[in-house]
DNA sequence: TATGAATGAGTATTCATTCAT
DNA sequence: CATGAATGAATACTCATTCAT
């Protein structure tokens, strides 16, 4: 009879576990982490896990979803602050850049071992498309704007633009994912701002 | 008697073992594939599969190699045809858009489960550090040429530019790896030359 | 705080949890039904539940009684306003006929779960016997009434005559438990009832 | 390449399962019953036996039809030596009664089983009742042959009598399930022998 | 009394690899 | 060399029951 409560504690208990969960799954892997390591590694029993999440795959899901909403969420305010695309898509190079690789490595496996589950299963890729369109969106109404700002050229299709933005990212990542140093890394997102800014630029003299 | 011959037989059965399973694994991905499907597939028994390759691993691994070189080796050949640098990436990005989605798809599954495998097993880095540098030093060298020719800018930093090459292409074909139309991937490839080409080229006036 | 009202309310809840859940075992089946099924149906909780029973098992032990005390009482008194021993068994026969397959199907599901699960459990085999010995009585106490009326032959085992009665019936129900038409149910009932009767009655001629 | 040796073997070892998985069933039950114990009791490893069978179900079921097409054979094959319909009703009485009532009780268990669990498959219902079919039927022709005799009267249901012979039959069984000594079940078996012919002879004064 | 979160033992099935024939 | 029967470790999920609030 107090919903309140066991309302605010349920969903505090779920957030825990789905953090305690992607601990485990950064670590080791979607697949080869096992429902007991998770509930070894939350200090709870697999009753009190399948309280909450129905099963493995449902929790996965919903951590995917919760990251990338938190990522477009956090970019979306900051851009706020930020009138101009150049200086946005600058600002998001820097973070790019600023991640630690060993960090970027696990987010990239995590998110490659997500998509390589999701190919094999016909009813999770209309969900994908709605997860990673988040982020494309984001970047085409960031080029748009430029455009309209005069600062990118007229003639790009954005939408195209947008998806080889995350492209040559998400690509760099992918090439990183087993090696390479961090100095190297930083030199080519850097590289890559560069060719994306040339790309999207009336005036390539005005590049870096 | 003559070793020759048992050992001439010995590398076809081995070849055609490596490509039954190859088939395998790019239907249904390396860990859904079961030794019994390959055997299955290739009509032979689990012994004589496991008197050509000590495990699974291996023959993924092998597989991997020989796709790499393969690749290097045809596109060497055909440059050699093609003086231009230029020349060189155009006839590279129409091999990228004339590959059917179907196929880059279960490609590129293929090459996102090798990678995470070999995230997971430090042993394995190494290979695969020489396995992509293979792709990278080719259109390197095709970058560097190009710079030689007048053709590029002379301010690149040419290995940087070939992982961004890389990166677009991978970056490219990881987005569709769960989806969008055969045109619109088109679309994109074209656009990705653009890009790369506005990078590279010193006068971007030039590009198409 | 008087303790008749406190225990009135008792019984009462008691009643009701055995009724709710007896819906969900007929339904579903002993083993099938979940205590979470069971305080759903009711809308009660866990706790509530364990308030009155101390076992699953108890509850599914306290109902098959129920059952059969109800049956019981009811033919009883039933059986008063039927003076004659073969008017008494055709009311029987009747009740059997004019019973739905498919509440009879649940009924005889419900009954036989209850005797395998006995019959691996040696303490509950005594308690059965009294279950069962109730209705055999039944039987027997009506036949022999008829013998001493003059209404059955003289020379009959009664209580063999009884279990025969009711093996007929639970092994004709067992037929049906998986299949069968209400129509052919309701002949092989009338069928029944000649075999019985021409078995106990003195001149074979009054048979139907 | 000797598939005529090897067929052999997996015929065997198949059978030697398959037996000693029903003296697990038997003792414990279908559900009851863990792999690990069929494969302990075996002495196998529970690959093996998955090499042999694909689920614990189905190695039920086969179980199943594998006991009645032997009892249906080896009746079958009796009947020829006895001409008179009430000869072979006399000789399967015989058989029930000199069946050991703990032998009875078992197979009755395992048998019930079958049915509560064939109850909650849909799926299984058709099977069953083929399975459940080749015993009426065999009754069935039974009596038809004793009507033709002249033996029986001709106004029966042959079929429903048929019905109404295993239904008192398996009734019986059910009753002794759990308790009832050896002697009082011969007694039964007896006086059910008394009932049914008396239910199918033309002069009753024949019986016993 | 009522609640419902937590417990944790229990189980069918898969599959890479071996090795006797 | 080839065969394929055998091995056995490994793993997600269920549910009757308890007990702190």
């Amino acid at each position: 009879m107090s919903p309140k409560v066991t309302e605010r504690y349920r969903e505090e208990k779920r957030a825990a576990i789905l953090a305690g969960a992607l601990e485990c799954f950064i670590e080791k892997g979607f697949q080869a982490t096992t429902i007991d390591d998770i509930v070894r590694h939350l200090g709870i029993s697999k009753g009190a896990l399948y309280g909450y999440f129905p099963s493995k795959e449902d929790m996965y899901l919903q951590m995917a979803h919760k990251r990338m909403d938190d990522m477009v969420g956090s970019l979306t305010s900051r851009f706020k602050e930020l009138p101009l695309a150049a200086d946005r898509l600058h600002y998001l190079f820097g973070r790019f850049q600023s991640q630690p690789l060993s960090e970027l490595r696990k987010w990239m496996a995590f998110h490659m071992e997500f998509m390589l589950y999701a190919s094999r299963r016909p009813e999770l890729i209309e969900m994908h498309q709605q997860y990673i369109s988040k982020a494309i969106q984001l970047i085409d109404t960031l080029i748009q704007a430029g455009v309209k700002n005069g600062e990118f050229r007229a003639d790009l299709d954005t939408e195209s633009a947008s998806y080889l933005f995350w492209s040559v990212r998400d690509g760099l990542a992918l090439h990183f994912l087993l090696g390479g140093t961090e100095e190297r890394y930083k030199q080519h997102v850097a590289d890559m701002e560069a060719m994306v800014l040339r790309y999207l630029l009336k005036t390539p003299a005005a590049e870096i």
